[in-house]
RNA sequence: UGCCGGAUGGUGUAAUGGUAGCACGGCAGACUCUGGAUCUGCCUGUCUAGGUUCGAAUCCUAGUCCGGCAGCCA
């Protein structure tokens, strides 16, 4: 066994491995020699998208894989047809792929397509075991725990016939009730001590599609005294006459998540079974399924972490799924969705959600992690990455009179300043050019360093403009500010060194192309929409705003594939809805912005 | 209050009996042809009470507070 890689995903080779209690207990195991090769599983159920959560338990099983040199297997959990789509498949395998690309997907655990379980002998006993697809294989698809229906249904079998499980013909409301609470006492079932060879019959009527749904289970037979509600005779299959979205119409009875997942883990020879807090009192009952099968390797665990939260956003499914289904935002990949989907459009890199996992963390306790953690990766991971490029998002004309009426001129200007190897580009500058409204104010506060009337300013990589005029329409607007140039300011001039407060960027007017820009603000108003009442009444109605932008022209030429700073705005993203011609940016993040700081304190 | 977990600055996370550290955030300043970046300084913490120990965030006892569990969901 391979000691972990000392590695960060942003940086091969720079930070050292995260630790935490999950790592050091594979580290314990794997200095005992306990396993050959360490084998983890993302497992989501195809009934929605992929969300931040996902990918903290994606970078925390990947990661563990990565740097054990194990495998993680990409597992559809999907044991309930009624609530499975096959679009969902396709999506979880979209962001995962994503996600992971050029960090784990080396470590990445598929099968070959319609595989499913072998029947193999272990030290002499009959034995299920599904291993991955060897990675140059043509066809291969992701591990599907409905690939293991038949033999999930002879493990149920076995247990049945060792006395462990029992078919069970109450009423769902019965069996809630008789349940009882968790400080009240149970009614074991009136059909617990039903013998072995009824149960066995009525089991296997049940998957013969003989009764209706609901109306029989299969219930483990653990114990009705239990203090832990998950042990009292848990059900295990219920009935289900419906079309499965990866099994079609071969099932009618589905096993439950307890019965499934601990088994899936099994077959698939899963060492450590990473999930949220949540599924801790479900442990016991993994183990008894486990042990009580009397199976032949050796057995995986169940390891809990808490589940990530994050400020100004929501992250349940069935919130997530409103917000889509109300059209509160556009769909699952909305750039102000926390999705992996949305994330990805918004124009976060994988590396900087790689990074954001990292630094947060793997423990027990619940927490809320701001979101000004993640802006922070992703800026700092835009800064070094981003071509700078010069945009002007609400524009207002300015003149330079003293230059003649066709002067061109190409200007130098640096791609970015965080990586010289990135170079220079040419940026056309004529007598019209775009400023920003912001930019200029007739009547200033204090600290004010941009342009105003008689007032000088820079435009970045070219002159000092001095305003002289200021145009205005018949209601009052500025339409046009009238300047002259310093034409010695530029660059490699007399007074290129002259230092004046501010410097402003510009997009020459005879040269701007148009765009779309779409600002995105955070959803909601308020750091925990969904601590009290309802979270639909935090929603942020400034949260999207799409200006008509001018841009310098090289833009024409944007890559989806490329990370964007317009210079003093924020970094910005191409949009997968964009079209030559018609140009469409996300606005990822905004630059950290003092000024607005320094204005809101007045 | 049955069972299972968890409590370290405003937030997140380290320290595994030996100087409570890091990051985010906030504040102040330096620098700057991005009010960006960078740099400097400052701010705030071991849930409570006992005990063990030369020494406790860490071990023990009692308590307090918070989260999870009563789907034929996962």
């Amino acid at each position: 066994m391979a000691n972990p890689t000392h590695s960060s995903p942003a940086d091969a080779g720079a930070a050292p491995t995260p630790t935490d209690f999950i790592r050091d207990i594979v580290t314990a195991n794997v200095a005992a020699g306990k396993y050959q090769k360490i084998v983890t599983r993302f497992p989501p159920e195809p009934n929605g998208y992929l969300h931040i959560g996902h990918a903290k338990s994606i970078c925390l099983n990947f990661g563990i894989a990565r740097e054990f040199r194990g495998r993680c297997n990409l597992r559809m959990d999907d044991t309930n047809p009624t609530k499975e789509d096959v679009e969902y498949v396709d999506s979880i395998q979209q962001d995962v792929n994503w996600l992971i690309e050029d960090w784990a997907d080396d470590r990445l655990g598929l099968k070959p397509k319609g595989k499913t379980p072998e029947a193999i002998t272990v030290n002499g006993q009959p034995d299920f075991y599904l291993g991955p697809a060897d990675p140059s294989a043509a066809a291969v698809e992701p591990f599907y725990a409905s690939d293991y229906f038949e033999q999930i249904y002879q493990y149920a079998l076995q247990l049945v016939r060792k006395g462990k499980a029992y078919v069970c013909d109450h009423t769902a409301e019965e069996v809630d009730k008789m349940r009882g609470a968790p400080e009240k006492a149970s009614e074991p079932s009136h059909y617990r001590d039903r013998s072995v060879e009824e149960s066995l019959d009525l089991f296997q009527r049940m998957r013969a599609g003989e009764f209706p749904d609901g109306s029989r289970t299969l219930r483990a037979k653990i114990d009705m005294a239990s203090p832990n509600i998950w042990m009292r005779d848990p059900v295990i299959y219920r009935i289900r006459h419906s079309e499965h979205h990866h099994t079609g119409a071969a099932w009618c009875i589905y096993p439950m998540y307890d019965f499934a997942h601990c088994l899936s883990d099994y077959i698939e020879g899963i060492t450590h079974s990473i999930c949220t807090l949540e599924f801790e009192v479900h442990r016991p009952l993994y183990d008894w399924i486990l042990e009580n099968l009397g199976l032949p390797r050796p057995l995986p665990h169940q390891f809990e972490f808490a589940r990530l939260n994050v400020t100004f956003t929501v992250m349940s499914k069935r919130k997530l799924l409103q917000l889509v289904n109300e059209k509160i935002v556009t769909g699952w990949d909305d750039p102000r969705m926390p999705t992996i989907s949305g994330i990805r459009r918004r124009g976060v890199p994988a590396r900087a959600l790689r990074q954001f996992a990292y630094n947060i963390g793997v423990t027990k306790r619940d927490s809320v992690t701001d979101v000004a953690v993640l802006e922070n990766i992703v800026r700092e991971d835009l800064n070094r990455h981003a071509l700078r490029r010069l945009g002007v998002l609400r524009p207002v004309k300015v003149v330079i009179t003293n230059l003649p009426e066709d002067h061109v001129e190409e200007i130098n200007a640096i791609n970015n300043p965080e990586d010289p190897a990135a170079g220079t580009r040419k940026v056309p500058f004529s007598r019209a050019v775009w400023i920003e409204r912001d930019d200029f104010m007739e009547t200033p506060p204090p600290k004010y360093f941009r342009l105003r009337p008689g007032g000088e300013v820079r435009l970045k990589y070219g002159y000092i403009i001095k305003c002289d005029e200021v145009v205005k329409d018949a209601a009052g607007q500025i339409v046009e500010l009238r300047c002259t140039a310093d034409l010695g300011s530029k660059a490699g001039g007399p007074t290129a060194n002259r230092k004046v407060k501010g410097t402003i960027h510009w997009v020459s007017a005879a040269h701007a192309l148009e765009a779309d820009v779409r600002l995105y603000d955070r959803l909601f108003t308020v750091a925990e929409p969904d601590a009290e009442g309802d979270f639909k009444k935090r929603i942020n109605p400034h949260s999207l705003e799409t200006v008509a932008a001018k841009l310098e022209p090289s833009l024409a030429k944007a890559s989806d594939a490329e990370r964007y700073q317009f210079e003093r705005l924020g970094y910005f993203a191409l949009d997968p809805d964009s079209q030559p011609g018609r140009l469409i940016f996300n606005r990822t993040l905004t630059l950290r912005d003092t000024w607005a700081r320094e204005q809101q304190k007045s």
